[in-house]
DNA sequence: GTCTATAACTTGATAGAC
DNA sequence: GTCTATCAAGTTATAGAC
């Protein structure tokens, strides 16, 4: 194991340069995922980050240049914190895909289901704001997408030839974003469970080995 | 056909009793919608329903029961505006579904992706305010899930024993939910065609034919 | 039930000294 | 780069006449 830190402790950790500029940037994105970016107030960014106002519009003319900020923070900590803490505890390809979504399982039991995907909060509140902040999620989205999408190339023949690997990834995503919603709004783990098991059905069904991956 | 408005133009129709009352009600799910909760103002909607700050707080004393009362009255809606129409149109069971789930990819069209889901907007946005609200999210994913539910259940043995009809039914909305976080994040309707595409391979594997329903 | 006026406060953002 | 002080506008909500 050794990677139990919980993906917000562990994200705080590494994205932990202690410039003013890397705590604005850790307070804000901490702020917006429980509260959204509406409901968050520079103030509140201010009194969190324990930074005074001129500093903050000094790196960050508007609000919304730290939303852009945070979603930038949030690209690059994807595969340090999300994505190879789940390969390095399995290997199987396919094996992966689960053990990611598990650690989505993970935060929203951990936190009472407040936290479900940080990209997927900001995603329907802003993406028809400006367009470098719709660009922002979006790469997010691909990025966490070809991840997936490497996992169903480096399976081979294990998958039957006609399944599209890029279809099936998003696919993935949009059970994973779809469930975190549902358990979220209805308080129990139980939807994005229904989730993820449906879709490991529907994986070991393509799979070319029948007697592979029956639960 | 006949059923050929669009959903808000029909939600406006049968939401429009013309009264005060109505009028916020309706002024409110709009801006909601488009804009969200937090970032439409009291003012906006005043200004929009034509009426005046002091009726307003007769009727509502929080701008979070006008949310309430929003959230009613989309579950009102549910069944005249979205599922009965859909019904209408298509009588297999099964198609039904994909129906229901076509009416949405109409939306996020016709929009340009700025509507998607009513509901799945308010729900990450909101679920973690006061629990009337999340309870009224959750309700309203109840009902639609129950519409779902119901369809599965009608198909009786063309659908295998093994198959959870409650479980399915889930799964149908959360690959809705999530295919409409990703069409509207990236400006294209092909990551909710790539759910829906998979979701109708996966069911048309648990049917008892197995000639039937393939695409 | 509806009107106008406004209270009480918070918002995002700026100015100018250091 | 960082500080304090502050602006102008916007926010939710209320008071009291009609």
């Amino acid at each position: 194991m050794g990677d139990e830190k919980g993906l917000e402790a562990k994200a705080g950790e590494l994205a932990g340069d202690h410039s003013t500029k890397g705590r604005l940037i850790e307070a804000a994105r901490e702020l917006f995922l429980t509260q959204g970016f509406e409901k968050t107030s520079v103030k509140d960014i201010l009194k969190q980050a324990g930074v005074n106002s001129g500093s903050l519009y000094y790196f960050f003319p508007k609000k919304e240049d730290l939303l852009v900020a945070v979603l930038d923070e949030y690209k690059a900590l994807l595969w340090p914190v999300v994505i190879e803490p789940a390969f390095q505890r399995v290997s199987d390809p396919i094996e992966r895909v689960f053990e990611i979504l598990k650690g989505y399982r993970q935060m929203l039991e951990m936190t009472g289901f407040t936290h479900g995907c940080p990209i997927g909060n900001l995603a329907l509140e802003m993406c028809t704001r400006s367009d470098v902040v719709r660009q922002g999620i979006a790469d997010n989205f691909e990025g966490w997408r070809l991840a997936i999408r490497r996992c169903f190339e480096e399976v081979g023949a294990r998958l039957h030839d006609y399944v599209d690997r890029d279809k099936l990834a998003t696919f993935v995503l949009t059970t994973m974003e779809g469930g975190v919603m549902l358990a979220r709004s209805y308080r129990r783990i139980e939807p994005f469970d229904a989730g993820v098991d449906m879709l490991r059905r529907y994986i070991s069904q393509l799979l070319t080995d029948p007697d592979e991956g029956v639960a």
